[in-house]
RNA sequence: GCGCUCGUAGCUCAGCUGGAUAGAGCAACGGACUUCUAAUCCGUAGGUCCCGCGUUCGAAUCGCGGCGAGCGUGCCA
């Protein structure tokens, strides 16, 4: 199904053809189509004749005067109107809407969202935890904006490939080794292990901040380790199969699924080949004893991620990738993923939904990796940060910050208590799955609501609003769409007759309709935020409707189009949240 | 020093590829509930879009130069 702004595109298109000879356009020259702003200029608005006025040296108005002579709109709209410096404006004709409304009640599965082209394999990496710590707010922004791009790139028919690339081999696991050695509490190991584990990590971590020398006792047991010591080898292995249990937990809180965990250490008996590989290749070298790529000196030294600037002076500034003691870095690793994403997935695209702080890493690792002649499209999706009170970064080595179990329980909380005040009638059973729905739709929509490259201090009534722009807001919206086919004893059914009265039922439908323009448009630059003000405004544009237009106690065909109108907009709603990877419920 | 990101209403933030009079939510004030669940709707008030110059018919958006904040800047990830 074409979307009006594609079909007016279109069409345009058609009309300027008559008017302006093609010699006369650019290149590959396309007329686009915008939604209206305001009402009062339409739906849909075009500035083509502004943009080509001065090339074709033409008034713009006379212009646009001859391409809406030209311009064939069939039945979808009323004639084209003239505005301002030359706009051309677009008013969808009832008919339209109305031809609309029963074509997206026959799309239930797409609702009006078109397949991507070309289809593309695309492997997303987030969310990317460290084992053996705790998930704090900070992985709160990779795991929901990764889970929805995620879920987006699936709707728009791409195959995507989730891999949650955890940090099993980190240095952490020195830390971990002597605490599981010298101060594990085995009763309470047995009772809560993850919280144990956190215990003895938060407990040896401040031991190590402030003693230099024991640091140097933990870091011989990183070396045992990686040297294949028999006993650390079972710790490891323990406390990987502790922290993914643990993981596993919230992730099924979240509803956020992975169809790997392809963590650091599966690529460690890669990491030697490669590195040998790379200094054959000429791309990586020695200098100070470790393996390095330099800059080949291709690019502009501003532009350049393999120099710095210092005091004037444009200095080599190198990407490791074996340190001089013979360890390998994460970027070694992150080069191996790249190998085997693409090998074994097939990898079109691969996504990195990380934060911002590892731009100048990615520059690397993606000049690094076309430097090796693979032209695999790699993104960097990059996040603000979540900062504390002080304004200051929350770091992950920081054991002191908010989990993000504590978050979603806290959300919970807070939905429960409202749901006790305003319908106590409920059973426990319902109040429960309901608090559960709200609190963590919640904060997700929270995260989700706002462009990612977003700073915000944490702050526990921002995350958890449930009033205004929220997710029960939409929610709201999405239950009153329930309500009414609740109220009238039976589902929607298909048929009967579609008449449009009523403004705020054209506004609805329009809304509609444009489901699918907005969720292919996420993609173009990964916001996830654009969809969650889309559903907004369906939500809106929904209560309005619900205000004006009486649908049980109207007639006909009117109340025939308005039950048609709560059904479709109750599964743009759930569609749409479902993309944000909120769920929805049938009461609140 | 240099690079990246950000700077919009009292507060929290939208505003992607330049479009018409810059929008929401919260907070404030004034209205609408024996309801198809008011977790809603309607209205009022609130702006030097950090500053300056430039490109353009048109700039919050693009370019250059400042100011301010955060992050990054060779052996952690």
């Amino acid at each position: 199904m074409q979307t009006f702004a594609q079909i007016l595109s279109q069409k345009l298109n058609e009309a300027l053809s008559k008017v302006v000879s093609s010699d006369d356009l650019p290149e590959g020259f396309q007329a686009d189509i915008d939604q209206s702003q305001n009402p009062q200029f339409g739906d849909y608005q075009s500035n083509v004749a502004m943009v080509l006025a001065k090339r074709v040296k033409r008034n713009p108005r006379e212009l646009a005067a001859e391409i809406i002579e030209a311009f064939e709109a069939g039945d979808i709209c009323d004639a084209p109107e003239i505005a301002g410096p030359g706009f051309i404006n677009f008013r969808l004709s009832s008919a339209a809407l109305e031809n609309r409304l029963a074509d997206l009640l026959a799309d239930a599965k797409k609702l009006g969202v078109g397949a991507a082209e070309p289809e593309k394999t695309i492997v997303i990496d987030f969310s990317a935890p460290n084992v053996a710590k705790p998930m704090h707010v900070g992985h709160i922004r990779s795991t929901i904006i990764g889970d929805s791009l995620a879920r987006i790139a699936g709707f728009l028919g791409h195959k995507v490939i989730a891999d949650n690339h955890i940090g099993d081999w980190g240095t952490q696991f020195g830390m971990i080794l002597w605490g599981w050695k010298n101060i594990l509490n085995h009763d309470a190991m047995e009772e809560q292990p993850i919280e144990e584990l956190v215990r003895v990590y938060r407990e040896v971590n401040s031991k190590a901040k402030a003693d230099l020398h024991f640091r140097e006792t933990c870091k011989g047991e990183l070396v045992k380790l990686q040297g294949g010591d028999e006993e650390n080898l079972a710790i490891w292995e323990k406390c990987i199969e502790l922290s993914r249990q643990g993981l596993q937990k919230i992730y099924d809180r979240l509803d956020v699924h992975f169809d790997h965990w392809l963590g650091e250490s599966f690529y460690n008996d890669q990491l030697g080949p490669l590195v040998e590989k790379l200094v054959e290749e000429g791309i990586a070298e020695e200098s100070d004893g470790a393996i390095c790529v330099f800059s080949d000196n291709k690019a502009e030294k501003k532009d350049d991620p393999f120099y710095k600037n210092e005091n004037d002076e444009w200095v080599p500034l190198p990407f490791l990738i074996r340190k001089s003691d013979g360890g390998f870095l994460y970027g070694t690793t992150d080069l191996a993923t790249v190998d085997y994403r693409i090998s074994e997935f097939g990898a079109d695209s691969i996504w990195y939904v990380v934060g911002a702080p590892q731009q100048l890493h990615f520059n690397q690792l993606f000049a690094t990796t076309e430097r090796r002649g693979i032209e695999t499209d790699l993104q960097f999706i990059p996040f603000g940060s979540i900062l504390g009170k002080d304004r200051r970064m929350l770091r992950t080595r920081d054991g002191e910050s908010v989990q993000l179990v504590d978050v979603l329980n806290e959300s919970v909380d807070r939905a429960r208590a409202i749901i006790e005040e305003k319908n106590p009638e409920l059973s426990d059973e319902e109040k429960a799955d309901i608090a559960e729905a709200i609190g963590i739709g919640a904060v997700k929509y929270a995260e989700l609501s706002q462009f990612r490259m977003t700073d915000y201090v944490f702050d526990w009534d921002t995350m958890l609003a449930l009033k205004g722009n929220t997710a029960p807001y939409l929610l709201n919206a999405y239950v009153r769409t329930r309500a009414i086919f609740r109220k009238m004893g039976k589902d929607f059914e298909e048929g009967g007759e579609i008449k449009l009265t009523e403004q705020a039922e054209k506004n609805l439908v329009l809304k509609l309709a444009q489901f699918g323009e907005v969720v292919p448009s996420v993609l173009s630059d990964f916001r996830p935020n654009a969809l969650a003000a889309y559903l907004y405004e369906v939500a809106t544009s929904y209560h309005k409707f619900w205000e004006a237009c009486p649908v049980l106690q109207s007639e006909g065909a009117v109340r025939d189009t308005r039950l048609m109108l709560c059904e479709l907009t109750g599964r743009v709603l759930k569609c749409g949240l479902g993309l944000l990877g909120i769920r929805t419920i049938e009461k609140m």
